[in-house]
DNA sequence: GTCTATAGTGGGATAGAC
DNA sequence: GTCTATCCCACTATAGAC
């Protein structure tokens, strides 16, 4: 109140200890998967008790969500760099695709058992939560930037939407990339190439009067998926 | 080996003992949703030890596993009895959404809590599945009488690669409809309607030649989905 | 305000006796 | 085939130490 370092002191010391159960929490679910990392273990390795870290985090999936907005924000970092050499709309929008998975990556291999915590509408590390609105909004704003700053101009309806859109088809290339068991995972490679493609084959085709209503409806459409 | 009755008695009665635990475990998933159906009370309202319960059902998912079989059932059943009366094909495919709709309807009070055994790649309730194999086929069936049944003719390769198409469409539907929280599910409807709207608007143009790459494009994308 | 220690609830799943 | 007993987990409660 009248002080600033009775205030502070504490705020540091709670901010360490935070982020010591944060990081050993996103190692754990890097080596160990979701399901194998308990709570146990993570307050065990930041010589902690158990109830310290329920202290700080209300519940597993709060230590996901962390999880999530470290990968993002490397999908951030990683994008805004490649873009800068990038002035063609497909390409940006393969750059801005390959960094999110790519920021995934570290997780690959148990994938699969943090689905169960994401799709789960109640939970907060579902992508369409308001606990995950920070994560979403930058994710959002890497296809924003991707569409933005492409030399091709787009009806201003398109360029509107495209973003959202992007994103919605990322989170569903993002569930397909989690059951692909192929080696390298090329068939997720694969899809995306056949989903650039055939965006690059409608691009010329955006204008023409015979299509403007079908467009209009399918952004239309994507639209009515958030809302 | 040698004579029927020692084995076919025991047989009749391992099969009613499975299906009371079945119908006993889809009726609790109706009543108290996933999370709050526990392996405990269904055995106990079958009279039966939990051991007993996973005698018969190696885990909760498989019970899950159950449930879907049943609702694909009634899916199947309802959407034969309105294509009677239907030839238009969008009329056709509007019978076979709302009718996969209809079947989950029961369990809409809870059906988000379904998801997270849904989307684990690992779990057999997973749709795209090995275990999941004969309800989804009774699925794609529907789509394909459907598509096979309308008084359009459609492109040879899309006629064949529609029906899939449509059901990944519907997998992704449900996904709405799980977290559709306005009343009455009316966004899901509009979804719907939307999607419909397009596919009419589409249809007249399927044999345009500009379109044919972009559509086998779109085609052979969704095909990759499942492979 | 931050953290520990401890004990407990109730759930999925399993082992082994009968 | 069925049971009882048991394991380990996420999570909660609480009382008190620093």
């Amino acid at each position: 109140m009248f002080e600033n370092e009775p205030v502070r002191e504490p705020q540091r010391k709670r901010d360490a200890t935070r982020a010591r159960i944060r990081d050993a929490a996103i190692d754990s679910f890097r080596r160990r998967g979701y399901e194998a990392t308990t709570l146990r273990l993570v307050a065990a390795e930041c010589d902690l008790a158990v109830g310290s870290a329920y202290y700080h985090f209300p519940s597993k999936q709060h230590l996901v969500q962390e999880l999530f907005l470290d990968a993002v924000q490397h999908q951030h970092d990683d994008a805004t760099a490649q873009f800068a050499g990038a002035d063609d709309l497909i390409q940006r929008i393969r750059i801005a695709f390959t960094t999110g998975l790519g920021s995934l990556e570290p997780y690959a291999a148990h994938a699969g058992e943090f689905l169960g915590a994401m799709t789960a509408p109640s939970s907060p590390v579902n992508p369409l939560s308001a606990e995950s609105g920070p994560a979403r909004e930058v994710a959002i704003d890497v296809f924003r930037v991707a569409v933005g700053g492409a030399r091709q101009s787009l009806p201003e309806d398109v360029a509107e939407g495209l973003p959202e859109a992007l994103w919605t088809a990322y989170l569903l290339l993002a569930l397909f990339w989690v059951s692909d068991a192929s080696p390298g995972r090329e068939r997720t490679t694969a899809l995306l190439d056949r989903g650039l493609r055939l965006a690059a084959m409608l691009l010329p085709l955006v204008r023409l009067p015979l299509l403007r209503a079908p467009i209009r409806e399918a952004l239309a459409l994507v639209a009515a998926v958030r809302s």
